[in-house]
DNA sequence: CTCATTTTGTGCAGAGGCTGTACAAATACA
DNA sequence: TGTATTTGTACAGCCTCTGCACAAAATGAG
């Protein structure tokens, strides 16, 4: 298919939405917040006086510092040959900040972000699962605010990754995973916390299902940066998510709640899953399956994770049992995987979480079972690599906090 | 999930792609070639100077005119009320076409067509399977250019339809379904038909999988008319094809193979797919699986289409046996569909050929369950409507060939 | 029939952003 | 030390969009 069947853009003005300025911090964003002014014109394939102009307003706005004696050594790849050499562009130490919060039914996230994806500050805190959402969205707002006021600079927004799809409109988790909460109006109760008095008064909050953020986090700092076409799938604790990049976006379906990958047949007449049909890529590849096919036991639901981990070291140090559980396991991923291949056609893929270290550990049978599951994968063979970041829903947390500052 | 989730757009000169002229032309070519000033600048969402000036444009190069005395019933939806009655933009008469070609099996087709997507001349030609690549070629290459020699306007591409996958970078027909065909090199052989003495020389040549153009076509000018994410799903004669329109734009993947829906799983354990796989979408609701469910043997390949349009109709008038088996197929579509939507939450599905006439048949079967089998349907309700042209494929083609002068 | 009202098209001044060119600055290498 | 090479900047100019003022073309009330 030739490419580039276009459409209008979207433009609210008519005014170009995509001007230099917005492209070049994207660019900057893209590569962690440091780049030479050399790189960002070859990128932006542009001349060097629309460069000029551009990062003379971004300088103005704040967001964005030249270096013009750049160490050497500051920039590690760039090569140092003939001619003058580059101005350093970094993002500027007071440019504002974003705050990610990371949601799960055990723990809360809470982290402060700059342009470039640098984590300047996170704090964790415990929780119990608890039905009551008015505590946790109170206990999300405190922990946003302190950690707002601490970062001692502007704060443009706040980024929230739930367990949950999440409807694109209005920011509402129709479901929310393990939390024994019913759907919930996410974005304006977290909104609600921050109100006429505080310092975050009216500050747009950003809500997105926890695997889709993943997704995007891997994309833009991780495992996924420039393809063309990512599809991530990740697990932890209970439950498959995944999300699509393509075309440097995040595809969120109509709702919002598209790639909801968990309930992608992976096993014909397997497992019966929850949502009733049998042979889910869930009900196959999660960790509670991984202890299952292990011959452990899974009677309590906490430490789901851990057991897990442990049931793949042992297999990583001989235990038959964990391996002929690790390699079954990873066939059914594999299977999974081929159904979304053949639609998709993604030019990466990319493992997350428990899948990650499955992927790891038995490479081969991951990527047999795919291969004969996929025609499509047999034509142009699809790389599957494992996640880079260490927190990548929380980063992606951030990147959707972060978006309306670089459209 | 909040969208606008932006990436530098791909901009070669770093001149601004989607300027006001650009976006007015495809405007006007969503509204079938006719649309008044005033809609045209409410649509832009521009000023009316912005319009003025980005026609001036348009119409010195020739591709559209502009008639400042329309009669009142010209255009029928526009309410004539007080004011100065808007002038009438239209496409020129003399503005450039495309030449849309639609390869099948038995049937060879090819169209003239003008910015709009009005057909100016179709002519079709009977074709015997044949494995001969090079004599269909040069078939396909003497009729375009008879076609577009009788057009007598300029031509600026030729857009073919093939029915295999089709490679984006290359228009490389991967596997060409019922002809007896290797992968071949479609849109290079196909551009030599146009040497150096020909009229067409060196002519842009685009080829597109068939059932992804159907679904391009159906999006812009027929069933899937502004949706935000449409799902097509059709089939002619054998197996099952599809296409996904995002954003306006149709989604790919990275290879161009996206979107081969007809191995999606509609009945596990079902009817035994030449994939290899059981309950295959293109197993269990092509014609071959329609006229076994009415348990009327398939023996001849010949005519499948006609004698599963019999059973349709049998059914209409109140045949048990075929009524039947209309039901077993909707409801195996509904539930492949099911699979389809969880995974891309469409807020439309738009379905073809055989499928249509399915489910104009028994919208209840298909409705029953495509909600059983997705979760996400329950949530949102997702419209399944008929595809609206008579000839999608044909003028996805030309979509495909007049896509550059919308860019 | 006339005039006010409404809606639309055009001309013009101006701003904003990009391009290309010429020139200056800063390095490596001979 | 000088040349080649690469990079940043200043400046003139172009293209596109905006906003305003004004003209044009219809309806409808009196």
């Amino acid at each position: 298919m030739t490419p580039e069947l276009s459409t209008p853009v979207a433009s609210t003005t008519g005014n170009d939405p995509a001007n230099n300025a917005t492209r070049l911090l994207t660019a900057l964003h893209r590569r962690d917040g440091a780049a030479t002014r050399a790189e960002l014109t070859a990128q932006l394939d542009c001349g060097r006086s629309a460069v000029s102009y551009a990062l003379s307003d971004l300088v103005e706005r704040g967001l964005v510092v030249v270096d013009e004696h750049p160490q050497a050594f500051a920039v590690p790849g760039a090569a140092s040959g003939r001619g003058r050499p580059s101005h350093l562009v970094t993002v500027a130490p007071t440019s504002p900040v974003v705050i990610a919060v990371h949601l799960r039914v055990d723990t809360l996230d809470v982290g402060a972000f700059e342009l470039g994806g640098r984590m300047l500050r996170i704090e964790r805190e415990a929780v119990e699962p608890s039905p009551d959402v008015e505590m946790t969205m109170r206990r999300i707002g405190r922990l946003v605010r302190m950690i707002a006021e601490e970062a001692q600079r502007p704060c443009i927004g706040v980024g929230v990754s739930l367990p949950s799809p999440v409807r694109a409109t209005d920011g509402y988790a129709l479901a929310p995973r393990h939390m024994n909460w019913p759907g919930v109006a996410a974005r304006d109760l977290i909104a609600a916390q921050f109100g006429d008095a505080t310092a975050l008064a009216g500050i747009p909050v950003h809500v997105g299902n926890d695997a889709n953020l993943a997704a995007l986090a891997e994309y833009v700092h991780g495992a996924g940066r420039d393809a063309r076409n990512m599809l991530f799938v990740t697990t932890e604790h209970v439950g498959i998510g995944g999300g699509l990049i393509s075309g440097g976006r995040l595809f969120t379906g109509a709702s919002g709640y598209a790639m909801e990958v968990g309930h992608t047949t992976a096993n014909p007449g397997g497992e019966l899953c929850r949502c009733g049909a049998r042979g889910c890529l869930e009900a196959e590849a999660d960790s509670r399956a991984l202890l299952r096919a292990a011959g452990r036991p899974d009677a309590p639901a906490t430490g789901l994770e851990y057991r897990a981990r442990v049931v793949l070291a042992d297999a990583a140090s001989g235990d038959p049992a964990a391996r002929n559980a690790a390699d079954t396991v990873a066939a059914r991923v594999g299977s999974g995987l081929a159904v979304l291949v053949n639609l998709l056609d993604p030019d990466r893929i990319v493992l997350g979480g428990l899948l990650a270290r499955v992927l790891k550990l038995t490479p081969e049978s991951l990527a047999a079972a795919l291969h004969e599951g996929s025609f499509l994968e047999r034509a142009v063979a699809v790389p599957v690599v494992p996640a880079q970041l260490s927190a990548p829903t929380l980063v992606g947390a951030a990147e959707l906090a972060l978006a309306p500052l670089l459209a």
